[in-house]
Parts: C-alpha cells; sequence; structure tokens
DNA sequence: ACGTTTGTATCGTATATCGATACGGACCTG
DNA sequence: CAGGTCCGTATCGATATACGATACAAACGT
C-alpha cells in the first residue's frame, strides 16, 4: 500500500464509501476529475500493469468511467501501455512529482543543507514531510550501498515505527500523538518493529528528551536511523531529517554520539 | 520548462491551440479531467505558488474553470496552499510518481543493475527514458557531490545535447534522428553546448561506431557524461544508462576507457 | 478612500458526461 | 471446433453535471 488516507476528505466528495447515494457537499467538485485520479491510485494499491476491467473494480467505478478516465490520461501522457497490452502509470506523472519538488520552498531550502550533510555523514541523508499516519519521503541522498526502496521519493512509512515519524510526533501535544497511534494500524514491517503502545510512547519522550530519534531495525533489518524534526512557523512538526546507517559499520551508541548533532543542527537551520 | 511536448496529442483533444471552436474527435476524453491536469502542468511552467488567476491564465481555461479544478484537487491532495495562501503542486503526486516507478518493469529491473554499476563506478548513476526531443531521468544515483537538480528523477534534458539522448538516436533510422533534431530547439545549456546540426550528426555517428555516447561539458560545466542505449525487442532505443563524473578528477579520455565498458555491459543487461 | 487585485459563491443553461448495452476479438476449455 | 468467458472498444439517449458569466467581499497598493 502506498498511501494511507484514502484520497482527501470523502466526505466531501460525491464518492461517499460503498454508498450509491450521491450527495453533493461541494458544488465546485468535479467527480469525473476525482475518478481521473482514483484510476491513477489504483496503482498505488497493485503495482503492476492492470486490465480496464481491474482498475475499475480497484478505483470503485464503472467499467464506463474507467474507459473515459483511461482513454483521457493514455492521451495525455499519465497512463501508458505496457507490452501486453495492459495499462500502466505514464511517465508524466514523473514531471508533476519534480514540479512538486521543484516548487516547494521548504525542499528547495533542505536540499543543499542536506548535500551537505550527506557530505559531512557520508551516510544516506532523508527528508521526509509529516503526512498524519505516514511520513512521505522528498528527498534521498544514498550512500554506496542501497535497495531499491531505499532510492526512491514518494514512499511511505508508518510514522509510528519510524525514526523521523518519532520525531515529529514529540514536537505535537499528548492528545494529538495518542489520536494518530490510535489510528495507526502499528503492524510489523520487521520483527524489530515496535508495535506496543506504551514502547512507542516511551520511544516518543525520549525523543523529547534528547531532541531526536533513533530507530534500531525498525524498518529495515541491518539498519538504524536517526532523525530530528523540523518545525514550521507555528512550532509545528512538518518535516524530519533522517540519518541512516548499517548496523555491519556501527554500533547504535557510537552512531547516535557521531550523527544526533548533526541532524539536529540540519533540522534546526530548516525551522522557522 | 520542464516537458517540450503539449501535453499528447491535442488534435483529439478539444482544446486546440488558441481557437474556440471545440471539435471533439474523440468522444470519450474527458474535457474536464484535461483542464484538471493543465492546471497542474501550469506549475511546469512556473515552479512558485501561483494564484488561481495566474493559472487560469498559464493553463488557457476560464477562472471558474480553474476554481472548480483547483477546487477538486485541493480536496484530493494533489494541489496544496503555500503559506501565503498561494496553490503549489500537492504531495500526491509523489506518491503517484512512486507507483509510477515501482510498477514500471524496465525501471524494476534496471534498479539493481544500476546500483550495482554505481557500487563498481563510484561516480553519479542515471537511467533516463527516450521520450522524443527530451530525455527524462528516472533513475538518479548520486554521488558524493552534486546539485540540487542532479538529484532529482522527473528532470527532462533535451535529448540533442545530452549523452543518453545521443546514444539512443544512434539507434535509430537517419530520417527520424533528422526529424528529432530538426523539431528540436538546440538552445545552448551551457558555452560547451553542440548546437550545430551537422556536429551534432557527427557526434551520433561516432555513438553508432563506439556504441555508446559522450557529452563533455554540454549541460553542465565541469561535468563529463557517458552513455549507453537500452533498446527494446524491436530494437529500438527506449532507455539509457549514463554515468556521470567530474573534470576534476577525470580526463575526458581515461574517463571513456574507464567507464564505456561498463555503462555498455549495464545497457546490454537490461536490453532485450 | 479609491481603484484593482484577489478568492469565493451563485445560477440558469446546455452540453459534456453518464452508465447500460452491444459488438468483435482473444483466449481457454471441453 | 464449438461454447464459453474474459477482454477492449464503440454507441446512444437521458439527464445530471459541468459550464462560464457574473456578483460579492476582502485584501492590497496606491
Amino acid at each position: 500500500m502506498t498511501s494511507d488516507t484514502p484520497s482527501g476528505k470523502q466526505a466531501k466528495s460525491p464518492r461517499n464509501g460503498g454508498d450509491q447515494l450521491l450527495e453533493v457537499d461541494d458544488r465546485l467538485f468535479l467527480q469525473s476529475v476525482a475518478r481521473a485520479l482514483y484510476v491513477l491510485e489504483a496503482f498505488g494499491r497493485d503495482a503492476r500493469p492492470m486490465s480496464l476491467s481491474e482498475i475499475a473494480a480497484s478505483a470503485r467505478i464503472t467499467k464506463s468511467a474507467a474507459q473515459r478516465a483511461a482513454q483521457t490520461l493514455l492521451s495525455l501522457g499519465y497512463l501508458e501501455r505496457s507490452s501486453d497490452g495492459g495499462l500502466l502509470p505514464g511517465r508524466r506523472l514523473l514531471d508533476r512529482a519534480f514540479d512538486y519538488l521543484r516548487s516547494n520552498p521548504l525542499i528547495e531550502r533542505a536540499t543543499p543543507i542536506l548535500i551537505e550533510l550527506r557530505k559531512n555523514s557520508s551516510e544516506r541523508v532523508d527528508f521526509s514531510l509529516f503526512d498524519d499516519l505516514s511520513i512521505l519521503y522528498a528527498i534521498r541522498l544514498q550512500s554506496k550501498r542501497e535497495t531499491f526502496f531505499a532510492t526512491l521519493a514518494g514512499r511511505r512509512i508508518p510514522t509510528f515505527c519510524s525514526s523521523g515519524g518519532r520525531a515529529m510526533l514529540a514536537h505535537l501535544d499528548d492528545a494529538a500523538i495518542d489520536d494518530i497511534l490510535r489510528r495507526s494500524e502499528r503492524k510489523a514491517l520487521t520483527p524489530k518493529t515496535i508495535t506496543d503502545l506504551d514502547k512507542i510512547w516511551d520511544k516518543v519522550r525520549e525523543a523529547r528528551r534528547e531532541g531526536y530519534a533513533y530507530a534500531v531495525e525498525e524498518s529495515l533489518l541491518g539498519e538504524v536511523v536517526l532523525s530530528a524534526a523540523v518545525l514550521d512557523d507555528r512550532r509545528q512538526p512538518v518535516a524530519a531529517v533522517h540519518i541512516a546507517g548499517s548496523l555491519s559499520e556501527w554500533t547504535v551508541d557510537d552512531f547516535r554520539k557521531r550523527f544526533a548533532p548533526l541532524a539536529i543542527e540540519a533540522a534546526r537551520a530548516l525551522s522557522y
């Protein structure tokens, strides 16, 4: 699964869950646009070539609607045909993601600082955005040996079990933290993932004390990650700076001692 | 400018250039979907927060249409409000780009090979897709010191002046090459960019002989890039493997001798 | 206080979108 | 090879949906 929030506020959209009744709260809402985006979002659930019928089923729209949306998206390059005739996301989506990164002032400011951090640390450096139940990787500066997913911007990780997520949680008030943790699925990504509510709270409180959070093998075995939160002008957490290293090269304590100050400094430089 | 092709085949869309007459060739084309995408594409021309009116002007749609599209995109997370109330691309676009990379079989196959190549070369390794007048970076594995744009997937570079572009051109027939070069704007990116038609042809012919192409400071001063084309099952070029190095560390000849075999081997492994 | 922006909201109209349905081809299966 | 069942594509009449003009208040820069 790519995203956990089901595409914005559904209450306002004409498509409310399984209900067939179309109650239009928002007079300006374009249902055909939403349906076209549901078509694209189907590939977030199944990252493989899909037939029109599969897409229609996944997006919960009629085959006709899927047909029209797919034709339109195909002609504009946001959908492509795979070699076997199936449908795939189109490369135009890369252009739009590029625009996102390029237009976003925070990311523009963050990039040189992260590049500097990458140079000074020689470890992988990531920049993630806080997005409710998940965090979203926006910038990834790899080290030498990496996996497929460690190279990809756009990847999401649950907030509760990522160091970046917990670093950001630490800056919320208790009620907001509780709300997020309760709504989270808390499924383990590795055998080391901390899923127990009390233990997560301990980690969050620790992050409050130390000014940074860390996670050992919670999302990838053999990896230790350390993060500091970036705050906006209202002192709300919006992003996190991550430094990730390998346990084959570092002990957890050495890694923390060495890199925590660097991550905190970078995050402070990006905060208001 | 992000993309050169004006969003697919305009002839089939109801919006034909400056004409106001809406002639619908394709009965399945959803104009509101297209307009919503034109709204997003406006940020490809201006990567900054924009007002609704600016967007409407840039997308060549009425303010009302822009208003409806923006509301819809906002509610679905594909558009966001900036701190000053302007509109910006939304982070949901990153999810879709992630889906694109994850669903694409070629990119899935390419990633481990590129990671290996990056490890063996210790230089920056890129993977680009052929897209008519431009090439589109899909995977970027940075080296230590990089610039902002060198880290971003989704970036486009003109085909005619990039080593990857010319490596791919070399596998087309002469008429197709001529067609692409004629339609290209051939604007210099650096003082070293080769814009002369005959000289570009020389470079393409050289790439045919050698099995790879290279470019010295043509898109970034101080940088040498070397590329080999990836062919599909019809022997048509679809992508290119790039290795990029710094002229402060390499002479052009040494760089070519050292890395050309590696790039060619990686590209062959990805071809059919 | 004045134009001139902006974003937002309203509204009657007509047209663009709707979903059901039909068609032909591809692919299995018996 | 006949009889299924999928597929993608095309058609069509009805009406819900999206259309663009317009109005409005708020914000801004004189």
